[in-house]
RNA sequence: CGGGGUGUGGUGUAACGGCUAACAUUUCCGCUUUGGGAGCGGACGACUCCGGGUUCGAAUCCCGGCAUCCCGACCA
């Protein structure tokens, strides 16, 4: 991609309606625009980012068993009314058109996917599956915060996963909470996020939530010295050992939410008569199991927690462009440079725009923050190649164009 | 939903109740310049969030609304 034609431009000035670092730097960066409050676009480097988080997630699922499908966002009332949450649920938005018909804009998919999954269980031997997709979710969040972290809209991965009997479920649960640990591993944020006892289990008498430490997090955990697990505040209030390994002694800090997986029981099995027969042939309701991960929250945490004074630091895997090309009043080399990259199949954002300055760019790069920046200059030319630097370390290098490939793996 | 703050060119700010609403930046034109947001000259760009009110006169004061941010409550 060439810069010089990229759809946006950086911004000097940070927005006066953005205290979130995420939101500030992610705007001035150009990766997102806002729209209104909780409400975000995802500009065009701002949703490569975006795909390769759920790029991410998707292998992990898939590699569990999940089938991706894609739901609908707009929602019969009948379905809610069914499990009582058209009433009980407050951040539901409830849409009405112009005959009168009320639906609901989806919060999360449990009123689709139980009765999509009806007809196609009957018999223990349907069981167990799972489902997942990627898609726009509607909170009426009565107050948006922290820039993208808590939206009125949202990409979410929702999972259910279905089956016979509770130990399936738990094997099935402890796969899902492993898919998760690679997940936030792969996006570059598994050092900082621990997996948190909540309450709400049944079997292990737990939930969990994957809680990224953050001063900005609104949530508060409770780390054990000893297993580092995690305990959120609901339920420390009452037990005040680790339930992982009995140590009783923490550390109390900010997080984020950026996933949790649930047992559903049969919370809605129930009110959509979701059963199957089983071996003897009596009538039993589904165990559902649901698992989330908010897209945007995850983008944000990684902005909160990874970037500095100067702009963001893209992990490798999620990155917009693995290297970003500075040409220096060189763009007939930089392009000889840039077209053979391209043609390696490397992703790169060619800062080939002329007339700015050398600092212009360089301030530029260090906000966007691709992991490699390649300057090529008279210098860098002269001295025998072209300078290489990590957005993460502070030195450079000059290496020789024939070695690119090979320093930037 | 309670409490507080803020609404002025695209962006960020300034302006005691009183001249044609100022400055920076962005953008455009010309020249010049290329290692940390370069320099000079010129140009474009605002019914000062909306609606009322007070006043000879309102960006400025008052009332209402809307928007937005923060704190709290809420958060399958």
């Amino acid at each position: 991609m060439k810069q010089s034609k990229l759809f946006t431009k950086t911004r000097r000035e940070t927005p006066k309606d953005e205290i979130a670092k995420n939101a500030q730097l992610l705007i001035r960066a150009g990766f997102i625009n806002k729209e209104m409050a909780g409400v975000y676009s995802y500009l065009p480097l701002g949703l490569k980012v975006l795909k390769k988080i759920e790029n991410i997630i998707r292998e992990e699922i898939n590699a569990i068993g999940g089938q991706e499908l894609l739901m609908s966002s707009l929602h019969p009332k009948e379905n809610w009314e069914k499990t009582g949450r058209w009433d009980s649920l407050d951040v539901l938005y409830k849409v009405t058109d112009s005959l009168e018909r009320e639906n609901a804009l989806g919060p999360t998919h449990e009123e689709i996917v139980v009765p999509l999954a009806k007809p196609f269980i009957s018999s223990y031997r349907d069981l167990p599956f799972s489902v997942y997709h990627f898609q726009n979710k509607f909170r009426k969040e009565v107050r948006a915060k922290s820039g993208i972290l808590r939206g009125r809209e949202f990409i979410m991965k929702d999972l259910y996963s279905f089956h016979s009997t509770k130990e399936d479920f738990e094997e099935y649960y402890q796969k899902a909470k492993e898919a998760y640990i690679n997940i936030f591993d792969r996006v570059g944020i598994g050092e900082l996020t621990h997996i948190a006892f909540a309450s709400g289990g049944s079997f292990s008498k737990y939930s969990h939530e994957f809680q990224t430490i953050s001063s900005t997090g609104e949530d508060v955990i409770y780390i054990c010295k000893k297993c580092s697990v995690a305990i959120n505040k609901e339920i420390i209030d009452k037990q005040k050992e680790c339930p992982e390994c009995e140590g009783d002694d923490f550390e109390e800090k900010k997080s984020i939410e950026v996933g949790n997986i649930f047992d559903l029981k049969t919370k809605f099995s129930d009110p959509f008569g979701l059963e199957y027969k089983d071996i003897d042939g009596n009538r039993k309701p589904v165990l559902m199991g649901c698992y989330g991960i908010g897209l945007g929250r995850v983008l944000g945490t990684i902005v909160e927690t990874l970037s500095d004074d100067k702009g963001i630091i893209w992990p490798k895997s999620v990155a917009p462009f693995r290297v970003h090309l500075l040409s220096l009043d060189q763009n007939q080399k930089s392009k000889e440079i840039y077209d053979d990259l391209i043609k390696k199949g490397i992703e790169v954002l060619f800062d080939d725009r002329e007339g700015v300055s050398a600092g212009e760019k360089f301030k530029d790069s260090d906000l966007i923050g691709i992991p490699y920046r390649i300057i090529i200059s008279e210098k860098s030319l002269k001295s025998g190649g072209v300078e290489l630097k990590k957005r993460n370390e502070d030195k450079s290098d000059i290496i020789k164009i024939e070695e690119i490939i090979s320093k930037i793996d």
